[in-house]
DNA sequence: AAACTTCTTGTCATCGATAACATTCTGCTC
DNA sequence: GAGCAGAATGTTATCGATGACAAGAAGTTT
């Protein structure tokens, strides 16, 4: 910085206030600081800047199972949004409950002294480390509590799964889902069973699995066809992959038998054997929107509206009328 | 540091001694400053310490469609080889040809001063952005590199795939790959193609998609049975998932009429009809391997062995011997 | 016990930016 | 053109750690 000061003619000071924006320069000199700059091709050091201001244009996102479907879309879009605002975001991945990690992860973002944090927690045993850790920056714990009281696309996303079921006539229902500590699991069931049941339909038979292809097959091992049972919401398509795959092999038909609507409209859905029917939730909105609430609140301005992330039924072939 | 030094009845030198784990400390001493130092529960501030010896323990990945299947967990893979080691892994995510946002991710890792960068490169056009870039920190611009000229992933795998294919008596096989511009879409070409003719078989036929299952059900729209292929090996599952539901439908039988082979085993490969043979590549151990190069290069200390990532046929039922 | 070596600890300046305060310069009024 | 408000710029101290050097303490040798 002195080098540019030098350059230019001009006291370190007003570099510095120029870099940030400051609006009392007078043009002349401006110009011989952007010259400056530009020739020296300068660039602020971040580690003073922060030594002195304590303030940084960094985002911790602590992110569970960062690399499966959803959390990966709604941390793209996060990133992408914290991006647009100047700021950055350090990822730090954490897999499986460990909680040390988790707190490896927290005194990592304190030292480096990020500006607020996004901590993606789908699971209430990781929501409970992180909530009892006292911080003193902003914190999100959870992208679905910035949506202002709306639906969270979990809820979105179930609710037009129930609909869709209904719609085509079906009323003796089954719910597979994910695992119980999981919250965007307890969201889509909760809020399944009671728009099924506010259509006249019943849940017939529930099932839970871990979100893998293998659980869902597993659960279609204990399918029991005497519960006459005529549609299956499953809450990933991966799930209902495999589940689909063990009705198969036991001799039932998709959706002749029994229609099964998926969740996530994976890449592979399209192409299943019958093509899947499936929920489109907007996850990466929903990363958006939650980054926009903790910038909102790092810079202490008030919140815009409050956005929704929306979501789309996908109708393939997975799903028909009930006979 | 200074609060520390005081309650301990030292200099800050000596703590900051303690810190970065100098021998020569009297054990008297030493338990003060570390009692101290818990008391307060102080944490040394990074910046300062980044401003002072321009040395931090941070690491930048810039990665190429991170959420890829193999891109995930090669990231997965390289950050907590580089945790182990006391860095952090700062992402950021690039996703298509945006030599922008490859310009500014550099940007920002000159900023903060990263001690090295890893660059998932899977592109040639991103691959030159990379490198015609001056820097001065260390840099691995393919993980594929630092394998001191062992074979990549997907040389190994393209190589088990085109045994297990001549193994099973194909000789009229076909490829479908990924873009042209993608290294591994070449490495995984190249490697098939050499193997399949030194065992003897031909090459009747070649396409490529864009890893996608809609690429993958486009090149079977284009299969042509009158080249009597009987296998055919697709460089990911996603178009092989893709490519088999459009055989099917053009009322080809899997493996009955043609052997496919996949590439990756996504959780979903075991679950398809027919469940997929595929190849189980260990992307985390690149990851890995390169961040140990990585460190090698930032440390100053010589590499260790050469670690190779290695690779697992996992055969199911979409391939068959020919008949 | 003096002289000398080695080990431990302390002092001071510094990294690059900025907050707070001080000063100089402009443009205007009368 | 003197006086003055307000705008533009400069000075100084500081954030928290550490490198280089200095000094004091402990141990060794003769």
């Amino acid at each position: 910085m002195h080098d540019v000061a030098r350059l230019a003619g001009v006291s370190a000071q007003t570099v510095s206030r120029l870099i940030k924006g400051f609006e009392g320069i007078r043009p002349g000199t401006r110009e011989r600081v952007e010259a400056a700059i530009a020739e020296l091709d300068y660039r602020p050091n971040q580690a003073a800047r922060l030594l002195r201001t304590r303030k940084s244009k960094r985002i911790g996102a602590l992110a569970h199972e960062m690399f499966e479907f959803g959390p990966a879309r709604l941390l793209r879009g996060a990133a992408n949004e914290a991006r647009r605002s100047g700021y950055s975001v350090n990822i730090v991945g954490v897999d499986g409950d460990d909680e040390l990690a988790i707190e490896e992860a927290f005194r990592s973002f304190e030292e480096e002294q990020v500006a607020g944090i996004i901590a993606v927690t789908l699971t209430d045993s990781m929501r409970r480390v992180v909530e009892r850790r006292p911080l003193d920056v902003p914190i999100i714990v959870d992208p679905a509590e910035t949506l202002g009281g709306g639906q969270t696309i979990s809820q979105t996303g179930a609710a037009m799964a129930a609909d869709h079921l209904l719609q085509l006539g079906h009323r003796r229902i089954g719910y597979l889902g994910g695992p119980d500590g999981w919250l965007p699991s307890r969201e889509r069931r909760s809020q399944f069973l009671a728009d099924v049941r506010a259509g006249g339909g019943q849940i017939v038979a529930e099932w839970s699995g871990d979100w893998t292809p293998a659980s869902g097959d597993r659960a279609g091992g204990v399918f029991d066809p005497s519960a006459n049972i005529t549609a299956v919401f499953v809450a990933n398509d991966a799930m209902a992959i495999g589940f689909i795959h063990r009705l198969f092999a036991r001799g039932f038909d998709v959706p002749g038998d029994v229609s099964v609507i998926g969740f996530d409209d994976i890449a592979e859905a399209a192409y299943m054997n019958p093509p899947l029917t499936t929920v489109r939730p907007d996850f990466e909105a929903e990363g958006r929107i939650a980054i926009g609430a903790l910038l909102a609140e790092i810079e202490h301005h008030p919140r815009g509206d409050f956005a929704h992330p929306g979501g789309e039924l996908i109708v393939r072939s997975s799903t028909a009328s009930v006979r």
